[in-house]
DNA sequence: ATTGAAACCTAACGTAT
DNA sequence: ATACGTTAGGTTTCAAT
């Protein structure tokens, strides 16, 4: 027997979803090219039409796989001027701070870290002026907030994931 | 005159394209959903369907929209263990030590940025002891690579973006 | 019980005018 | 912007394992 299909447990108690191979194929595709047809799906990863689709659907609904959506090259649409902003927060702030971050635009991604500072923060503005107003001001008036230390983006690419 | 038509340039002198309020407004449905139809995106940003057609063509073959994908939950895909790693390089190695990042498994994202360290690296594995295998065995032995730091993410979520 | 195969109508695609 | 032939969606049925 392998351990692919036993259900699990993640670390907050949530659980993990249970994924076969056929899962696991159809994610990749859907990676690849988040519209690709059901059709297409299905002959790829070697199951009938009907069976990608309630497939599909089951991660859907079961929280897998949480949504579709277009990748965009930041500078084409605008926004020239990316940072990761490391922010050392006050003890059980977190959530509000979230909060917080969750309402100021241009902010991207938002993670509770362990390490030298607390929350690492994904910013891409316009221009370098709205950077530093997000930075400046948006950030430095949050309560909790004990300091911000940013690191520009210079250049980026993605990783090759879990392949 | 608005400012929103003119073509810009952007910091690496790649052009920044020219994208008027019913692209943006195209794109901001895609980013909420990926697979919706054309018929669907035309009527709810007030166009017809050949000139939406046409945008989206446009925007994808420019560049401005790089591709479609799923978004996963990482914890229920499996991936339980997430990092930030800072990378700290020596002069004129970025582009040989991204290229040896893009090749390690669970790598999600790189970017070269200025600061106390030089590259930050996003690492999605199954569980600690992967993490662990990736940071200190693959990492280290990239050529050009002094030292990382790693920071845990216990806890992620999105921003708002651009709104 | 779960899957594959086929059929079905409706909706969307892609292109041409 | 409309129209047109083709493809896909979404659901149902049935046989098979």
């Amino acid at each position: 027997m392998s351990t692919d299909d036993l259900p699990l447990r993640g670390p907050a108690g949530q659980s993990v979803a249970h994924l076969d191979e056929t899962d696991k194929a159809i994610i990749a595709e859907l990676l690849r090219d988040g519209r690709l047809s059901v059709r297409a799906i299905a002959e790829r990863v070697h199951v009938s039409r009907a069976n990608a689709y309630a497939r599909i659907n089951r991660m859907t609904s079961d929280g897998t796989i949480t949504g579709f959506t277009a990748r965009l090259d930041p500078q084409r649409v605008g926004l020239t001027a990316s940072a990761y902003v490391m922010l050392s927060i006050e003890q059980n702030t977190w959530r509000t701070v979230a909060q917080h971050l969750r309402k100021i635009p241009y902010v991207d991604h938002i993670a509770l870290v362990g390490g030298d500072f607390d929350v690492l923060v994904l910013v891409r503005t316009p221009d370098n002026a709205a950077l530093r107003h997000v930075v400046l001001e948006r950030f430095h008036e949050i309560p909790g907030v004990r300091g911000t230390r940013t690191s520009l983006v210079f250049e980026e690419t993605a990783g090759r994931g879990m392949g």
